[in-house]
DNA sequence: CCAATCAGAGAACGTTCGTTCTCCACGATA
DNA sequence: TATCGTGGAGAACGAACGTTCTCTGATTGG
């Protein structure tokens, strides 16, 4: 096993664990025991613990936000407003969906890891901007994005996939009403 | 000092310290130094951090509802949607502002203290109560709900109060076209 | 075949933290 | 005054955790 799939490896385990039980429930030697590296090797490849958590997060903000992006563009351009929501909407429903993993951290780590901080604030700022881009006027897209950010905390802390469904309605509304 | 006063200077130090910095990277020492109880009264009071986790999350939703409605009461009826995005304004500037303690919580223990997410649900679902109540039709309530959640989730991310007045604009143009 | 390097397994270390225990001072009561 | 219960201060305890160290075995290059 070289570098290149010790790291990888690492940072499944490291999503895995982290999103489902919080970066602070989970201990090193369990990172170690479901990736199969071994604990020389971790500190090697990542010299701390947040070093392993900023990783994690960078990795995975790329991905989500390549997921949606991926997602929306297969739609016609006038659906692509109600296609994020499906696309949230399918994310609610998955097993194991425990919220956004940035705001988790946030919360978790916020205040004592600026690090932690600003990867978050750049998923999030990364996010407003893709939304941004997809509708005309300036308004219409800072509605969506605090939509779809309420309908992630709502869904993550209600256990409900219904805040999806209420966004897309608002969504909607906001298009033929203000737009 | 008699009980009532050792349970009000826990949960006002409890509440500066775990709003602040998080539960878990406060210990139960500190909270004992800033209210001045001691380590064996606070046993006496709370069993556990935990139920002292909770007693805070308890006091802390039912005086954030309280200000809330307070404040928009105080406004003329056709005013009080805004009024709602007027006080998340206010609350975003303030020093110290960091996020919904709630949302927080449940990033931090949601997955390892059920009671932690029970009271954080029912704080939210107290909430969306609430403000379905401000509002005519349903739809709209939803509505209203999400951009309050992810106007208080943006905010806290992000460092910058704008969203109230992105969220306020919302609302607005959802009252003109879909009400 | 030997020396040197590296990797893995897991023990060990030092710290932090939640919780409990010990010790002592004090106030009330017979 | 002797005693008892209460409360505070802080030591103590046990567990968990991040991180490092040790030992051992394998591999590679000469």
């Amino acid at each position: 096993m070289d570098r290149d799939e010790a790291v990888t490896r690492l940072l499944d385990a490291a999503e895995v664990l982290f999103y489902e039980r919080g970066v602070q429930a989970v201990g090193m030697d369990e990172v170690r025991a479901v990736s199969g590296v071994s604990l020389k090797r971790l500190y090697q490849c990542f010299p701390g613990k947040e070093d392993l958590v900023v990783a994690y997060l960078r990795r995975r903000d790329r991905r989500w936000l390549e997921s949606l992006a991926d997602f929306v563009a297969a739609r016609e351009s006038h659906e692509r407003v109600t296609a994020v929501f499906d696309w949230l909407d399918d994310w609610f429903r998955q097993p194991g969906f425990r919220g956004c993993a940035f705001i988790n951290s946030v919360g978790e780590l916020g205040a004592t890891s600026p690090e932690v901080l600003a990867v978050a604030r750049e998923h999030k700022a990364a996010v407003r901007r893709y939304l941004l881009g997809l509708v005309s006027d300036r308004q219409a897209g800072e509605a969506l994005n605090l939509l779809v950010e309420g309908a992630i905390v709502t869904a993550a802390v209600s256990g409900d996939p219904a805040a999806a469904r209420h966004a897309r309605r608002a969504a909607a509304a906001l298009g033929s009403g203000g737009a």
